[in-house]
RNA sequence: GGCGCGUUGGUCAAGGGGUUAAGACGCCUCCCUUUCACGGAGGAAUCACGGGUUCGAAUCCCGUACGUGCUACCA
């Protein structure tokens, strides 16, 4: 193994989204592709949102995507622990020694003094209030007050946060893998805060302090960090661990396939489609289902989300996990958002279903067979039907009315169109029909066919309007696979008893 | 407002000085199939705008516009 070491830093806040599934599959592609780990740190430094229960449920979605971290990555081990909350004590003392050092310093601004002197700014006509070099002497902190009340203050523990000093006129540089040098000024950052009054540490400083005890050689994550990055750059700087920064990518973000923005929740609801790798059940709007409820196969959802971004430059589209280890590279990811459109979606799982083979394909439908209480104990017939109607599939569930009349005699006959046309030879026809297949023996396709065929043209009337009758009678509505391959599976008897069934109806 | 990032058909996109500007989804037409699909053939549809640089710009540079992200004791 390698020494890379990729970092996938969900917040488990809520659902993992499409954007978080597709961060934690670049992740893993990379950690693969370098014989490296993958490793997952879970992000619950802000303990009032995290939700009781997210952290599991990100596993199971990893689980299901096959994109799990490595063993001893996620677990308490050699750099463990991995929980934010249970490393507390190690951000403070990070904080502290940049305190020593000059680069951060104690403030005792409550939030309610910084939100009045906001309001009052933005009163004045002032766009908003910077704690930074420009601010930060007219505020309460350690570096305006004399050391004594300093060190009173923190003696009787009066709430304070750790501030990083960000020093004007700066330029601070770096490489994104994806694009290129970036070079931002100091001037525009202000001082962030680094340890908050409850003990915790902020994002930026849990997020330095971790990929560096944790040898974290690569750091991905979304673009919205990227105007926080420089704050991430100077904290190795001041910490003294210029040589350990991680490489750097900032992933483009996944849009709403209307209009622009980034892909939220509440569009999934709006425009009717996941936006959850699977079921989530929310603490204030219940159970959102996501796209493994909704028929997808995990193969073509992270298949449709890696290329939601990334090629390879070919014209292929459709890879295994293990192609795409192979053929993916940081460098070849796009620099803009991409809108999300189901309908692709929709095709990537098509696709994916049509190349899965029946066995496989048979064992994953398993689950949505039995909750609509359908009976596929005989594997035989079930590999059999599967083979038969996947090529017009394209969600897992589709199966259920592609296939169920395979299973269970159809209910709802649509009588009406065959109706109309009714008449007593076709009638007859049937008649006969039923006696003939009473006489077959073997009960094949092409034996089944043929004497249809031939009875057909005895009694003169086109095979064509005797076809549109029977598939009516075997399945009930105007779908599914060639009449003559659904008889030949569902057998002598089930199919007398359809047709004469049904006759009844017609007369 | 400030700062960052971005901009090739409706969508995903290839292409990185000379191309008839690939391919895919979706849409439309036709063929195949006595259903619905699958499959096959074809079609409509794109380089945000303005300046440079150059013999030549979708491609390089600068502006503008537009979009988007950040600007929290959220991540």
């Amino acid at each position: 193994m390698s020494n890379v070491r990729v970092r996938f830093a969900p917040s488990p806040t809520g659902g993992l989204h499409l954007g978080g599934v597709r961060t934690a599959l670049y992740n893993y592609l990379f950690a693969k592709q370098h014989d490296g780990a993958f490793v997952l740190r879970v992000e619950d430094t802000d303990q009032t949102r995290y939700v009781e229960g997210a952290e599991q449920y990100i596993y199971d979605c990893l689980e299901w995507c096959h994109i799990l971290p490595d063993e001893g990555t996620h677990n308490p081990g050699e750099y463990g622990p991995y929980r934010q909350s249970e490393r507390k004590e190690l951000y403070r003392q990070y904080a502290e020694q940049l305190v020593k050092s000059g680069h951060a310093y104690y403030a005792f601004d409550t939030p309610e003094e910084i939100e009045n002197l906001r309001e009052k700014l933005k009163a004045e006509g002032k766009h908003n209030l910077q704690y930074d070099f420009q601010n930060r002497l007219n505020m309460r902190n350690s570096l305006v007050l004399p050391q004594e009340e300093t060190e009173a203050l923190l003696k009787i523990n009066f709430p304070h946060v750790i501030r990083l000093k960000i020093e004007r006129d700066e330029f601070v540089r770096f490489n994104d893998l994806i694009r290129g040098d970036i070079e931002m000024s100091t001037n525009n950052v202000d001082d962030k805060i680094l340890m908050k009054a409850d003990g915790m540490p902020t994002y930026h400083l849990a997020v330095v302090v971790d990929d560096y005890l944790m040898k974290i050689t690569h750091a991905f994550r979304g673009e919205e960090w990227l105007p926080s990055a420089p704050v991430h750059v100077l904290l190795y700087k001041y910490l003294g661990w210029e040589n350990h920064m991680p490489k750097w990518a900032h992933l483009p973000l996944i849009l709403k396939p209307d209009g622009n923005g980034k892909l939220s929740k509440r569009d999934g609801e709006r425009l009717g489609f996941p936006v959850f790798a699977m079921e989530w059940n929310d603490p204030n709007k219940g159970i959102i289902k996501g796209f493994k409820e909704l028929g997808f196969l995990p193969e073509a959802f992270i298949n449709m989300l890696a290329l939601l971004g990334w090629n390879d430059g070919s014209e292929q589209e459709i890879f295994s996990l293990e192609e795409m280890v192979d053929k993916f590279s940081i460098e070849r990811v796009q620099a803009h958002g991409a809108k999300f459109d189901f309908e692709k979606a929709k095709w990537f799982n098509h696709e994916w279903i049509k190349k899965m083979p029946a066995d496989d394909l048979s064992r994953r439908l398993e689950p949505f067979y039995i909750k609509h209480g359908i009976n596929i104990s005989d594997k035989v017939k079930m590999e059999k039907v599967v083979g038969l109607v996947k090529d017009r599939c394209t969600l897992l569930t589709d199966f259920i009315l592609q296939s169920s009349f395979f299973f269970i005699t159809p209910e709802n006959i649509d009588v009406a169109p065959v109706q109309a046309k009714w008449t007593a030879e076709k009638n007859q026809f049937f008649v006969e029909l039923i006696r003939a297949y009473q006489l077959s023996i073997l009960w094949q396709h092409d034996d089944l066919e043929r004497e249809f065929k031939e009875l057909a043209a005895a009694s003169r009337i086109k095979a064509g309007e005797l076809l549109f009758p029977f598939r009516i009678m075997l399945v009930g509505g105007k779908f599914g696979p060639g009449v003559f391959d659904i008889a030949s599976i569902i057998g002598k008897k089930e199919t007398i008893n359809r047709i004469t069934n049904i006759l009844q109806l017609l007369k």
